[in-house]
Parts: C-alpha cells; sequence; structure tokens
RNA sequence: GGGGGCGUAGCUCAAUUGGUUAGAGUACCGGACUGUCGAUCCGGUGGUUGCGGGUUCGACCCCCGUCGCCCUCGCCA
C-alpha cells in the first residue's frame, strides 16, 4: 500500500461550490489573505485555480490537536496543505468570489513552506514597480493577471499547434547555434572553444533553414521558434521572442494567407475566445499608404485619409497651393461629430503633434450648417466650401484635419494623428479586433546613411515581376512579394513568396552590392540548395508575444512573457548577463577589452 | 548612440519649492475580538532620501558625475 502524502491534494482552490458540501477534502496553496478573530481564523487559500476560503475554529469538534495554535502563527505566502471539510457557508457568502459559496472548515493543517515576507504584496493588480517584480519575478507569477496571461497563451500556442497539425503541417526544430551573417539585425554570439576565434551566431529567425526544410521536400514546416536579436528594447520588443514561423512549397500568397487567416480564427477563439470577423481585408501597400498613412492599418474604426491635392492647388490659400506647386500633396482628416470635442487649444495640440512628426503645420476647419470655421474657412467660403466638404465626405458637427506637404510627410503626419484622434474619441476599443493582410510592400528602400539600397524585406523575398532583368531600373517602385499581417494597427507577422532560383538571388545580392565572395561566405550553402531543385516556397513568421499582448489588452509583451529581460537587456532576477572566470574565457580563446570586469 | 521621465520606510506615495524632529497609507510585530472576506480597533518596530562628489550656515530639494528602471527617436533585412 502507498503511503499517503500528508498533501494528497483531493481538490483545487478554484473548484469546491456548493455540490461538495459535506465532501472530506485536501487543499494545497499559498496564503493569500488571513483575519484573525479570537478564537476563528478565516484563510485565503490560492493555487493557479482558485482561492477558498479556510476557517478554523478553536472550539470545533474533530480538529487535530494544536491545529488552532499553529494557524494563529502563519501569514502571507506561507504554503500549507489542509484537510479538512467542505460547509455550505449559508448567508456568509462572498458574491466577489466563484468559490463564496462554500468553505473548508480545516481539521488538519501542514505546513509546507514558510514564507518570509514579501518584498511586494501578492495583488491582483500590481502596485509594485516592475523592477521589483522583475526581480522577484518568481512572486510576480503568483498573481492572477499574470498566471492568466500565461495560461491563455498556453492554450493559444496549443491551439495553433493543433490546427497545423490538421493541415498537415511538420513541427520541426532548427539550429539556435548557427551563423551568424552580417545583414539585418546585430547577432548574439556564442564562442565556440573547439574552433578557436569562430563564433556561432543565435537565429535571429530560422529564415535559412525552413527554406532548406522545403528544398528537402518537407513541404509545410511550423515551428514555435525562439528568436534572438541584440537590438535595443521596446516595450513590444525583447532580445528573445517568440514567433510562429512556417513555411509551405508550392504555394502562391493567398495559400499562406489563407492558412494562416483560419489559424488565426481558430487560436484565437480556442486561446483567448475572441472571434475575429472574416475574411481579413487584403491591402495593396500603395492602397494602404494612400487610406491610412501607413503599413499597418487599424481598421477598428474609418476616418481614412482623402486625397484633396488637385481642390488645394487651385486655393488661394499659399500653403495648399505652395506644396501642390512642389509636387507635394495634400490630404485630410474628416472626425465625425469632433467638432465640439476640440478646443482651439485641443487643436494646438494634434498641431504641436504632427509638427513633431515633421509637417509644418495643420490647417483645419469645423463644418457647420452654415460653411467652415477655422483657420481654413476663408479660403474655402461658399462653393468652395461646399466641394471640401463633398471631398471629404463631411457634414456639420464633423471636424477636418489637413496636412499638406511631400507625400512621405504627409503620410507619416496623417497616419499617426488618425491613430492619435481615434483614440481620443475613443474609436480604439481593446476588446474589437479587426485584422488585415498588406501585400506587396517595396522591394528596396533607400538607406540614407549607407548611402545605397537595402531590403525592405528580407534578402529572400520574391520580386513581383519574376522575369525582371535589372534591378536598378525603377528601384524605388519595385514591388515584392512581400506582405504583413496586421491586428488592431500592429504589425503582427511578415513574410513572402520567397525566391527559389539560384540565379535570380545572385542578382539581387550582387544589386545590393554584396560581393560574390560574401554571397559564399554567407549563403552558398542556399544558393547551392536551389541549384538541386528548389521548390517554389513562401512563409510566414508571426510574433507571438505580440499576439497575446493584444488579446488580453496588456501594456507589453514584458506581461506575457514568464521571465522577460528590461530595457538594458537585463534579467534582473537571474542577474544575466554577468562576468565569467578567466578560465572560462581562456578556454574559449577569448579576450575582453573591458578594464574591470562587472 | 540621442531625447524625456522616475529613484524618499519592506511596498505605494507625501514633505508648504533650500530651513532645523523626513510624514501618511499599507505590510510587518504585539494586544483585543467567534463570521470575517483588501476585517476592525489599540499600540509598536521600521529611513545611508539609488550611489559618489560639490555649492551652502543649512540639501530629499540646487549643480556635476554615476548606476538602475520606464517611455521614445535612431536601430530592429
Amino acid at each position: 500500500m502507498t503511503k499517503r502524502s500528508p498533501w494528497q491534494r483531493t481538490h483545487t482552490c478554484g473548484e469546491l461550490g456548493l455540490p461538495d458540501e459535506g465532501k472530506d477534502t485536501g487543499v494545497n496553496g499559498w496564503i493569500e489573505n488571513h483575519r484573525h478573530h479570537g478564537q476563528i481564523v478565516f484563510l485565503d487559500l490560492r493555487d493557479r485555480y482558485g482561492v477558498t476560503q479556510v476557517v478554523v475554529d478553536q472550539d470545533a469538534a474533530g480538529t487535530a490537536p494544536g491545529t488552532f495554535e499553529l494557524v494563529r502563527r502563519l501569514g502571507a505566502e506561507d504554503v500549507i496543505s489542509v484537510a479538512g471539510r467542505v460547509r455550505a457557508r449559508g448567508s456568509n457568502v462572498n458574491k466577489n468570489r466563484s468559490t463564496g459559496e462554500i468553505e473548508v472548515v480545516a481539521l488538519a493543517v501542514t505546513v509546507l513552506g514558510e514564507a518570509e515576507t514579501p518584498p511586494f504584496e501578492i495583488l491582483d493588480k500590481a502596485e509594485a514597480n516592475e523592477e521589483l517584480r522583475m526581480q522577484y519575478r518568481y512572486l510576480d507569477l503568483r498573481r492572477r493577471p499574470l498566471q492568466e496571461a500565461l495560461m491563455k497563451r498556453a492554450r493559444f500556442v496549443t491551439a495553433v499547434r493543433n490546427y497545423l497539425q490538421g493541415q498537415r503541417f511538420i513541427d520541426i526544430e532548427t539550429p539556435i547555434l548557427t551563423k551568424s551573417t552580417p545583414e539585418g539585425a546585430r547577432d548574439y554570439l556564442v564562442p565556440s572553444r573547439v574552433h578557436p576565434g569562430k563564433f556561432f551566431a543565435l537565429p535571429q529567425s530560422p529564415q535559412i533553414f525552413k527554406q532548406l526544410c522545403m528544398v528537402g521536400g518537407l513541404d509545410r514546416y511550423y515551428q514555435i521558434a525562439r528568436c534572438f536579436r541584440d537590438e535595443d528594447l521596446r516595450a513590444d520588443r525583447q532580445p528573445e521572442f517568440t514567433q510562429i514561423d512556417l513555411e509551405m512549397a508550392f504555394v502562391e500568397e493567398h495559400d499562406v494567407l489563407d492558412v494562416v487567416e483560419g489559424m488565426m480564427v481558430h487560436s484565437m477563439r480556442e486561446g483567448f475566445g475572441i472571434d475575429l470577423p472574416q475574411p481579413f481585408p487584403r491591402f495593396d501597400f500603395a492602397e494602404a499608404m494612400d487610406k491610412y498613412g501607413c503599413d499597418k492599418p487599424d481598421l477598428r474604426f474609418g476616418m481614412l485619409l482623402v486625397d484633396c491635392t488637385d481642390l488645394a492647388g487651385r486655393s488661394d490659400f499659399k500653403v495648399f497651393a505652395g506644396a501642390v506647386a512642389a509636387g507635394g500633396i495634400v490630404k485630410g482628416l474628416c472626425a465625425e461629430g469632433a467638432a465640439d470635442k476640440y478646443s482651439r487649444k485641443g487643436i494646438d495640440e494634434l498641431t504641436a503633434f504632427v509638427t513633431g512628426l515633421g509637417a509644418r503645420g495643420l490647417a483645419w476647419a469645423k463644418v457647420t450648417a452654415a460653411g467652415l470655421e477655422g483657420s481654413l474657412a476663408k479660403f474655402y467660403e461658399g462653393d468652395k466650401g461646399r466641394e471640401l466638404c463633398a471631398r471629404m465626405g463631411a457634414k456639420p458637427g464633423d471636424l477636418l484635419l489637413f496636412v499638406a506637404d511631400e507625400q512621405k510627410v504627409v503620410h507619416r503626419a496623417l497616419g499617426d494623428l488618425r491613430l492619435k484622434v481615434g483614440s481620443q474619441l475613443g474609436l480604439r476599443d481593446p476588446k474589437v479586433f479587426r485584422c488585415c493582410w498588406v501585400l506587396n510592400f517595396p522591394m528596396f528602400e533607400w538607406n540614407d546613411e549607407k548611402a545605397r539600397w537595402q531590403f525592405a524585406h528580407n534578402p529572400f523575398s520574391a520580386p513581383v515581376d519574376w522575369s525582371i532583368q535589372d534591378f536598378s531600373v525603377d528601384t524605388a517602385n519595385l514591388r515584392s512579394r512581400a506582405y504583413d499581417f496586421v491586428m488592431n494597427g500592429w504589425e503582427l507577422g511578415s513574410g513572402s513568396i520567397r525566391i527559389h532560383r539560384p540565379e535570380l538571388q545572385a542578382k539581387v545580392f550582387d544589386f545590393l552590392g554584396i560581393g560574390k565572395e560574401q554571397q559564399r561566405a554567407n549563403f552558398g550553402f542556399l544558393l547551392d540548395a536551389y541549384r538541386y531543385g528548389g521548390p517554389p516556397h513562401g512563409g510566414i513568421a508571426l510574433g507571438v508575444d505580440r499576439v497575446v499582448t493584444l488579446a488580453l489588452g496588456r501594456e507589453g509583451i514584458r506581461d506575457v512573457i514568464a521571465f522577460p529581460k528590461t530595457a538594458m537587456a537585463f534579467d534582473l532576477m537571474a542577474e544575466a548577463p554577468s562576468p565569467v572566470g578567466d578560465e572560462q574565457l581562456k578556454e574559449l580563446s577569448i579576450a575582453t577589452t573591458v578594464k574591470k570586469p562587472g
């Protein structure tokens, strides 16, 4: 016979209810709260499933001797095991708690782990600052919001795996110790002991390996992949992060998009109970820029950018006419019903906002039954005003906002202004989720600093024009078969149909000034692979951390990662990175240029 | 790499803009209390004001440096 453990658990702290009345039970957990009343003590016992009230009554019959005295000494975060009996709480029900109709009358209590006073209180609403909570992450993990995030995250990822498995995808692990390439983000390097002076790099993504899986005939690959990039951090960026990475052979854009759309609809519902409206609209990059001023449209609200360049060019308003004459454009936003929501001061603030983004100013007008009011009014009286309103789709009570400048500046300013005004008007409901695709991104972009063209997306994205001969002709307007997945104005995924012919791939590298030797050194194995029969293929990678953050309405991805790092890429709990001993360095043939270690 | 914000009991914050004993809530400790549920009531412990230097009769407050955290621009193919 197996000996019964003193902390045998029969129920969790979240599952007991009225139907369990009278049952003998064993529950384990952390003391969340304790209330002492002289001859009766109440404990709120917490585990990851919930909270149950435990009562210890000094006079109760059947209680193990010494139990009351023991319980009186217990405090917050002590870990205990309670053997007892479920009792209905009668008229003392706690309606704020799912287990509030019952309590466990303790017959015996075992202390499993004593807790010192924790450095901060374990509360649903985090009151301690994040620095402290990261240092004691294992305590922060006891908080319900963090547990909820991790549990839902796991449910979401499981749904993704199930869905992809059902679509014939194969989960394939790719190397963590891999090859450094100078293009792209800075690599995290790992020294090789047996190859002195040589280094592995941690993968920025499994990009090349997944493409080689396609050459390998594996057809449909996926991986929940950890990726590493040594760049400066943000609220939505960590040095290591997780992607749903997938690749498919013999496909066009719509094949990839359809699979991901199905996967997201399924997994968002399974993981978070969120139903995504379908289909996800598909925008051409140019259309997204034209209508939303950015390549990641927030579709939760309208307020599209409207082109008024032709009207503005004929205007007496010098700012408009001048901008058009200089080859610029004029676009506007119509904020429906917002005229009385913006005071002069409020509009000044919007003006400061757009000038901060490089615009020279913000022209505005409030629409009334009688015509326009505001900085534009005197240039748009009578028919001209009516014409402008018709173009903008404006009616009395609306607020019109315009920026005149070169196209890039107008889009930047109005794109961001649209989001700001949308937020101020409450149009960006965090409980509403709208997805879309943006396709046909530019192939290259000009890097001013380096004074040369560089990849806009990644070096393996195929050009839309398959038969292109010369990338130097009309370079800025060349489109690639790259696409982004966007939710609520957040880029969650990015992918493309790839180049699968070695000569075309080499031609792209040639154009970007990557010499043959460097091509061989960095990508030789990929170019070689294609010489042995590479299938057409494409894929995508989606940021898991971002999806979860957005779905749960959290502030940043640190809130959905069990052990995150700070903005300085430091692990406050483990205190990593840390200095290592001279012996270790010597073995790796490494000397540092840092004077004082540590 | 640049810009901004923050750093005061274990925790969250205050300190009349340079003024003499650095306060409050909470946590913690002790006491009272048999139905609480962020219990209540009474009492108590608790401070290198991030660190180093400077100005001043006097610094939590001003100056310089430094460390850390957060946000942001650059960066992130």
